[in-house]
DNA sequence: TAGTATCTACTATAACTATAGTAGGTAGGT
DNA sequence: ACCTACCTACTATAGTTATAGTAGATACTA
């Protein structure tokens, strides 16, 4: 399944799985940007109806709880950008991911780490 | 400059990257789905409005070309990207990007290998 | 028990995206 | 000289995103 955020709509998700089955007004005061109450639901509500995120109700109010993971979110738009601004190819995207940033000399060791540790041949 | 396309509008960016200045009906023959010609045109007049592509006169035909670099815009994706989805670290996404992906031991060779290219410490 | 604060549901609106139609100009063929 | 094909400019429309207001329900509080 494809997932595709708008910003607004990550920052919200973000929050959701930082911080667990939130309340509107969690929501609310976690985001940077100050927005209307009314803001956040509404946007909450949309997430809902993309199959995003569930509710329970609580009493009066509506507790909001992501439905897709994070991964799964990270990978959609990976795989997205890839196709859209890539040609397709993860390592192109990789070689401007390393040529173009910063990177420390740690940040490098770290990289390489994890290239070691990758997995030869997925087990699925 | 940050440089934010529409999906449509990467497509035409692509064309214009891969196959220098063009006119309208080349991009549009190039493009994978059949859109009329005046919507290539409308894509290309808010790209050229947005300032990321520009126009010749040539006759009576506008020779569209694109008027910044392919590495900018993907430059920016990724920022954008890593900043909405991956808390801002370029080590999130890329782990993500190892973990992820079906990726050959070829592929993690080449990779590997831009490691040890990387800058150690950027010029700038 | 009346008032106030806080919820959700519903509605609204402006901006942007995706797509395309119509109108009017011009160059080239006959 | 006229017609046809093709070009750009302008306009149109439906869908999505971002943001928020209003209304009506409910619960606590004095």
């Amino acid at each position: 399944m494809s997932i595709s955020l708008t910003d607004r709509e990550a920052d919200v998700m973000q929050i959701l799985w930082d911080n667990g089955p939130s309340v509107v007004n969690e929501v609310r005061s976690l985001l940077r940007d100050e927005l209307a109450y009314t803001t956040v639901l509404t946007i909450l509500r949309t997430l809902e109806s993309k199959g995003y995120v569930t509710h329970d109700e609580e009493g009066k109010v509506h507790r909001y709880a992501a439905a897709v993971q994070q991964q799964a979110a990270q990978k959609s738009a990976l795989s997205h950008l890839t196709s859209k601004l890539f040609k397709g190819s993860t390592e192109l995207l990789f070689a401007q991911l390393v040529s173009d940033r910063n990177l420390t000399k740690d940040q490098i060791k770290r990289m390489r780490a994890l290239l070691e540790d990758a997995p030869k041949d997925k087990e699925k």
